[in-house]
DNA sequence: TTGTCATTCAAACGTTTGTTTGAATTTCTT
DNA sequence: AAGAAATTCAAACAAACGTTTGAATGACAA
């Protein structure tokens, strides 16, 4: 009944379950992990409705599935950069960003399909205001949390252990926001601004952040 | 059957429907618009079911009366302040983003009751990744979107229109984000963060964005 | 008081939701 | 080829949802 281990034979292993993470990872990037169904999802993916329930046991545990394998590699990327960072340089807090930014950037750019799907999603995961979705990022977040408040801190001594948390808070959001409204930004603006690549909203993303931490 | 105009005795004057919105921004700030049903909402306010149908004709309607309530006069208030501002002292930058920060703080503060529910609230309502939500918000945001970027611009002459456009942005992701993560990053630090009052949020957060905008 | 309107109420409606079931089918092992 | 295991499938389930209905209740004017 619960979904077992994995397949036996590798040529057909988890083509469905696959199917399903990718065609439910799009649809929860553009209309929430609520307003899709089960049947939309499995109906997209050539699926019958009962594979979710068999290959990942309920819903939720399919967002849970959808959600890690996005936010987990980040999150390790994150923590791998900021162990390369010298503080000894007075560039360390521009590192301390990147850090934190470049692993989602690439994480999306290594997305080729589905463009800006991957970014929405990505920004629902990080900022998201579903207790359901929160409770998983939170088992991850308070270790990246930690050690990107000690970075601020080693590079920026004079500041508190508050500051730094909350200008960890204020680039967490700066970065979710922008993606997920990058879109509809260009509707909005009503053709004054336009953004024909995402290397752009990331420079400008980073030396916003830079020169904000760096704010005594 | 659809709600007609006010109700004719001003004693008993819209004390359901005062009552609705009330709650239903309660609930809808803690859980999301999507996970309150209306029978919480009415039971809660000791209403019959039917109330927010005959007093608003639908679910979606309540929506857009609680968020409309909070969001018009913040963005009222945000372009008046704006007016206000002699661009040719060079503290600008910092009265266009108190222009912009003020009001949600005056707001949530002016509620005495239910503390960090409207924080919650009106985070939801600033950064939505609801399209039922944001559709009432994109009617108002133009305007303010444009008359900030027209702000930032007359302040740094020598950036584009694209990186003002994008400061707004940041602006607005940072100020969402704190508030409503704000509650939950007691928790997730594990005691290592902690705030007695959203003014030193909000002093932060400020100083944040006043060099992050500043950012060339 | 009578009549009219606004409001409340209990009950039901039709839909959609996630989930479960048991048989059919496919896949792999022996 | 035969048997076992994994997977798919159509169908149904129970629960929750927003909405509607029509009668009952209240308030107020004539």
């Amino acid at each position: 009944m619960i979904a077992k281990e994995l397949p036996v034979n590798s040529r057909t292993l988890g083509l469905t379950k696959e199917r399903l993470i990718i065609v439910a990872g799009e649809l929860f990037a553009e209309r929430g992990f609520d307003a899709v169904s089960l049947r939309t999802i499995t109906d997209k993916a050539n699926a019958n409705l009962a594979a979710v329930n068999y290959h990942f046991g309920s819903k939720q545990d399919l967002i849970v599935a959808v959600v890690d394998d996005i936010v987990r590699p980040v999150n390790e990327r994150r923590l791998c950069l900021l162990d390369d960072i010298d503080y000894s340089r007075s560039r360390s807090i521009k590192e301390i960003v990147h850090a934190f930014i470049d692993p989602v950037f690439d994480a999306c750019n290594s997305e080729s399909e589905s463009d800006n799907k991957y970014y929405k999603l990505i920004s629902r995961c990080i900022a998201s205001r579903d207790e359901r979705v929160s409770s998983i990022i939170i088992k991850q977040f308070p270790e990246v949390l930690a050690k990107f408040v000690d970075a601020i801190t080693k590079a920026l001594p004079e500041i508190s252990s508050n500051s730094a948390h909350l200008k960890v808070m204020f680039m967490a959001g700066a970065l979710a926001h922008s993606l997920f409204h990058y879109e509809s930004l260009l509707l909005i603006s009503e053709g004054r601004f336009e953004l024909n690549s995402t290397d752009v909203l990331k420079s400008e993303l980073v030396s916003f952040l830079i020169r904000g931490i760096n704010a005594s």
